[in-house]
RNA sequence: GCCGAUGUAGCUCAGUGGUAGAGCACUUCCUUGGUAAGGAAGAGGUCACGGGUUCAAGUCCCGUCAUUGGCUCCA
């Protein structure tokens, strides 16, 4: 029989006889593989693990470990969601069913009907008695017409619509068991691989994601190939629910909302504003090293200032609507962003290039109406304050302030504990330019200006086409919390559009005037998100250098009141935040109250300690920690302050 | 903004058409204690708001507002 050559991803070749299928490679390595793998990629393209392959070819194996593997066992998990669907309603029309980075979904019409969470118990059971006939995936070809003469039969306007775009020849559809649907490819060998299954929510969403068309029903869903992984997952949703910042929010007295004041409108309550003066010091002490300067800007300006910077075209009907004066035809709006303002600070006096670079910062608070339906909670609000700052610099500089700010932002997040992170670059979509403001030219420096600080940097990168501001590319830092949960904090902006619109100018070495470069940049991106995302990274437990009380000093009972805050004010003096509980509580009780409130140290006094000067220390979360005395307390933990760890 | 769900005491929630409930928190009293809830009593609600059906509505219907899960959007 013909050979053929087969490479694997370290470089080996082996030889295999024409024909074989990525399974029994997977067999030929060993046993446990072959039970496991769930798809192959055959020189780079994703294939069916019982698809032969007829020529030589580098092979790729993938199980549920990888990603590749966890997306076509998602996506072969949709099509059995479908058939689901099918099965209990009748005359839907199909869709589309991809996976996502948590699960997968399909969208349906269902005309009529509808489906609510009470359903979701049915269709997981149904669901998983199609897993269990382990029928297999099988890919057939069919012509362009074939196709659309099903889908006309079944009055399948969306299908077709799809079809209509794909060239006759490629066109494939998926069966298994007796169920059918238009699809590329890419699939588990058969249903059984799907032990388990969950029905995590139903939502409206419109065809192709545009508000035009119909809106279809989202049933969204994950699965898993072992009932222990579906356990683990729904615990990690317990937890994710337990440090949800809006409850976290709430009981730990942080912040508030009230209708009254208006949706997506923040108050903070004093514990979070005091936690939130103590990120906006940190931030000030690390700037002011970092050769930054302060600014203060009001919260209107004239409308404008906005014509002029071009947000106002780009966003003024979609914005709070301007303000009024009584007298004079003014128009004034709420700031959307502080950049305006810095410009015309920039613009207060003639600049040389010795001033340069300049860099303005202030913690500025903007308006922005954000659709109702996006609210939620701290991380999307309609007023909030941006750890703002504007880097004015000649062209030559910008690679190396970018870089600064780089460096700026790494040194916030290790500070907090945010470890794990990579940066996003977003690059304009060059297909699509009227969505953006300024030249060709200036855009393509930028943009190489970012992907050489990233890279310099060595930061790990993702690079985003479309995605950029419309006046410049942007870098965006995506942080992993304690649960492995993707927020975007910071960002850095280059803007060659700003300076153009405002006219800023310098007076180079020769005496020329020159144009500045700009780049907005904020390492938290907003007080309120970045609280927000820190609240539910750390689940409460802030680091101690940020937490409202370090210490809680418990006396044991009302006898020992007064030597507790003697206690206390000493460790006041050491620049230790705390308080005394004096509550006519029993110490069991005290202990609790302080846990549940996430106090980082209970110093319990009694009858020793008082004669004694020392403190019973106990760690939360962690238990008692034997008797220190104050010097030996207050020196462990300045200590722990100072190195800003936990 | 669109589709769905939800809205009862400060908080978490129960209450399927017949006079508003529990636990925690709060107030007062008793108790003075050694590492995650000591005991008793009390106070606290136009059941989001506005209409409707009914002899009777927290409960059923309609509308509004807010919250929430998605979609769309995101300077």
């Amino acid at each position: 029989m013909e050979q053929i050559k087969i490479t694997f991803p370290d470089g080996k070749v082996k030889e295999y006889p024409k024909g074989v299928t990525p399974f029994e490679i997977a067999k030929s390595v060993s046993e446990g593989l072959a039970r496991e793998v769930i798809t192959a990629k055959v020189n780079g393209k994703t294939v069916e693990t019982v698809t032969p392959i007829n020529s030589d070819a580098s092979i790729q194996l993938y199980t549920w470990e990888s990603e590749e593997g966890k997306q076509v066992f998602w996506h072969s998990s949709a099509h059995i969601l479908a058939q689901t669907l099918e099965f209990f309603y009748p005359g839907i029309k199909l869709t589309i069913g991809p996976a996502i980075e948590n699960g997968f979904y399909y969208d349906v019409d269902l005309g009529e009907k509808n489906i609510s969470e009470s359903d979701f118990k049915k269709i997981e059971e149904k669901f998983l008695e199609f897993a269990r006939q382990k029928a297999e995936f099988k890919i057939k070809s069919v012509s362009k017409s074939d196709a659309l003469n099903l889908y006309n039969e079944q009055q399948n306007e969306f299908k077709i619509e799809l079809i209509e775009n794909l060239t006759d020849g490629e066109i494939t559809f998926c069966d298994h068991s007796n169920f059918t649907d238009l699809c590329r490819g890419g699939h588990l060998p058969n249903t059984g691989f799907v032990k388990a299954v969950k029905i995590t929510n139903v939502a409206g969403a419109y065809w192709r994601g545009n508000e035009k068309n119909k809106q279809l029903t989202r049933v969204y869903g994950i699965s898993f190939p072992k009932q222990k992984m579906l356990e683990e997952y729904l615990l990690l949703l317990e937890e994710a629910k337990k440090r949800d910042h809006r409850k976290l929010g709430k009981e730990l007295e942080l912040f508030t909302f009230s209708q009254k004041v208006g949706q997506g409108l923040p108050l903070w309550l004093p514990k979070g504003a005091a936690l939130r003066e103590r990120l906006e010091n940190f931030m000030r002490n690390a700037q002011k090293k970092a050769g930054y300067v302060s600014v203060v800007t009001p919260h209107i300006g004239s409308k404008e200032l906005y014509v002029t910077s071009g947000h106002y075209e780009k966003y003024g009907a979609d914005s709070f609507q301007p303000i009024h004066t009584p007298d004079e035809n003014e128009e004034f709006l709420l700031k959307p962003m502080n950049c305006p303002h810095h410009c015309e600070i920039f613009n207060s006096s003639p600049k040389s290039y010795k001033d340069l670079p300049l860099r303005l910062a202030e913690f500025g608070t903007v308006y922005r109406y954000e659709q109702s339906g996006e609210l939620h909670g701290l991380t999307r609000v309609r007023g909030f304050t941006q750890d703002d700052a504007h880097i004015f610099c000649r062209n030559d500089q910008v690679e190396d302030e970018f870089k600064k700010v780089i460096d700026l932002v790494l040194y916030v997040f290790s500070a907090l504990g945010f470890n794990d992170y990579t940066a996003q670059i977003s690059l304009r979509d060059k297909e699509n330019r009227e969505k953006y403001i300024g030249t060709d030219e200036n855009w393509e420096k930028a943009e190489q200006a970012i992907i050489n600080a990233a890279h310099d940097k060595g930061l790990k990168t993702e690079v985003e086409f479309g995605e950029a501001a419309f006046y410049g590319p942007k870098l965006d830092f995506m942080v992993k919390d304690a649960l492995g949960r993707k927020w975007q904090l910071g960002t850095i902006q280059v803007d060659y559009n700003l300076p153009e619109r405002f006219n800023l100018e310098y007076t180079g070495s020769d005496n020329q005037k020159h144009r500045p470069v700009m780049i907005h940049r904020a390492p938290f991106g907003s007080m309120e998100r970045f609280v927000a995302v820190l609240i539910e990274h750390c689940g409460g437990n802030f680091p101690l250098w940020l937490s409202n009380e370090q210490a809680v000093l418990l006396p044991i009972s009302e006898k020992f009141n007064e030597k507790a805050q003697e206690l206390l004010n000493l460790l006041n003096n050491y620049d230790i935040r705390g308080l005394v509980d004096n509550r006519n509580e029993k110490i069991g009780k005290k202990i609790r109250d302080a846990e549940l409130k996430k106090v980082p140290y209970m110093l319990i006094v009694g009858e020793k300690e008082a004669e004694t000067n020392t403190l019973a220390v106990r760690k939360h979360g962690k238990g008692d920690m034997g008797v220190l005395t104050v010097e030996e307390f207050a020196t462990m933990i300045k200590k722990e302050i100072k190195e800003h760890t936990n």
